[in-house]
DNA sequence: ATCCTCAATAATGTCGACAATTCGGTGTTG
DNA sequence: CAACACCGAATTGTCGACATTATTGAGGAT
């Protein structure tokens, strides 16, 4: 039969909402009415209630004593913040997996470079910024470092929203491409030195063209999603 | 009368809960019954059961499907993980406030180096131990980097557990001395190479420290609850 | 004795009702 | 006309009741 485990609705609810705001379905600083967003994903109130709480620790969104929840807007500065401490804890990453790398990963990690460089001969942009995640989680997933990636993931899903302007940066994916092949050079060769730089680099470069987007926008004063 | 804020009993249930868990007067691996809990702490079952939601989401408790609540048994391994990924964030922490250590920041890191001294000069280890956390969280404050800190303060307190033990090293205190005493140097002459370098030794030994306590409690078999 | 079945129990998951609070608007008063 | 108190709708906070699920222990069959 069908075991569609009906209990925990709480962990449905919550991976709901989790989508619906990465996903920009939800936009920053609206307001998350308890009932309404209930009867949308179908689940009690209490259910949502409680994947509030959790979106609230995670940093996802703002819960104010009898004033309800809201999609968490993130600062610019923060943004920054948050690229910043990713790169810090990125590197590290990189530098073990370096260290640990099994013949699996890296030939899964090559599969990955070979189909990024297509989408850049095809200016697929789009294409290849989907790969870009899978490609860092790859890394994780050598490094064995389960702490981290958990800290990884969890800052990775807050800083979304900027995340895609960043494609739009002129000559950005060529660059993009360049950099991530560095690492998995860095990689197979089993160098934790070179590894940890590459990516402390990629993500510096990463970090430069967060600080263009947020530059442009200013001068666009118009950010909400299309 | 006395209006003390009576709504927002989650909140409480929530501070002292965690106070509890990391204060050591709830166990590892000890079962929190929501009803037991509740009632200890002179509030609802629901105010309790946010509260626990919310520990699970920072990794103080792990709550599964219809089993309930415990308290997080953090692993050797977990625990070095830990401890690893702070060392990397501190060191980062450590760079930025060498570049931006206001002369008040300065001034209240020397007091605190001073009273140290004198701590160790009466070889009042546990004393020492007490002045270690409101420095590095002076540092903290001084990098302003609120994303980090926030993480770093929310690991600090998964791994509670452990810390104490570190401080029975034979040695210990004199030499972590020397190692805040290199640290506030660094600060203090704007230097970021060394701040960061000299952080990250600290934390190195600390982790060494970690290792050997780690160790020590593998000679004693015993860690069940009582 | 060991394993299995199955009721009894304890604890969690969910819901609906109601109290408490916020917020926007409306009418009153100076 | 502005400031202000106040009412009402909308929303959140809390509680108790009940359904659902794990766990325990007794009893029976092999």
């Amino acid at each position: 039969m069908a075991r569609t485990t009906v209990a925990e609705a709480g962990q449905h609810a919550y991976r709901r909402l989790r989508e619906g705001i990465t996903s920009g379905q939800f936009h920053p600083n609206e307001r998350l009415v308890e009932a309404s967003v209930a009867n949308r994903l179908s689940v009690g109130r209490t259910a949502v209630r409680a994947a509030l709480v959790r979106l609230d620790q995670e940093g996802l969104v703002t819960l104010e004593p009898n004033r309800g929840a809201r999609v968490r807007l993130i600062s610019d500065r923060e943004a920054l913040e948050i690229e910043e401490v990713r790169a810090t804890l990125e590197a590290m990453l990189a530098r073990r997996a370096a260290e640990r790398a099994t013949p699996a990963d890296l030939r899964e990690l090559r599969r990955m470079v070979v189909e990024m460089r297509q989408r850049v001969e095809e200016e697929d942009a789009f294409g290849y910024s989907a790969l870009n995640a899978p490609f860092h989680q790859r890394i994780w997933a050598a490094a064995d470092h389960p702490t981290t990636s958990r800290l990884v993931g969890s800052l990775k899903s807050q800083s979304i929203r900027l995340q895609y302007q960043t494609i739009l940066r002129p000559g950005r994916t060529e660059r993009s491409l360049r950099e991530h092949e560095a690492i998995f050079e860095a990689l197979k060769a089993h160098d934790p030195d070179a590894a940890e730089a590459a990516m402390r680099e990629h993500l510096a470069e990463v970090l430069a063209t967060l600080r263009w987007a947020i530059e442009g926008q200013h001068g666009t004063p118009r950010w909400l999603p299309g």
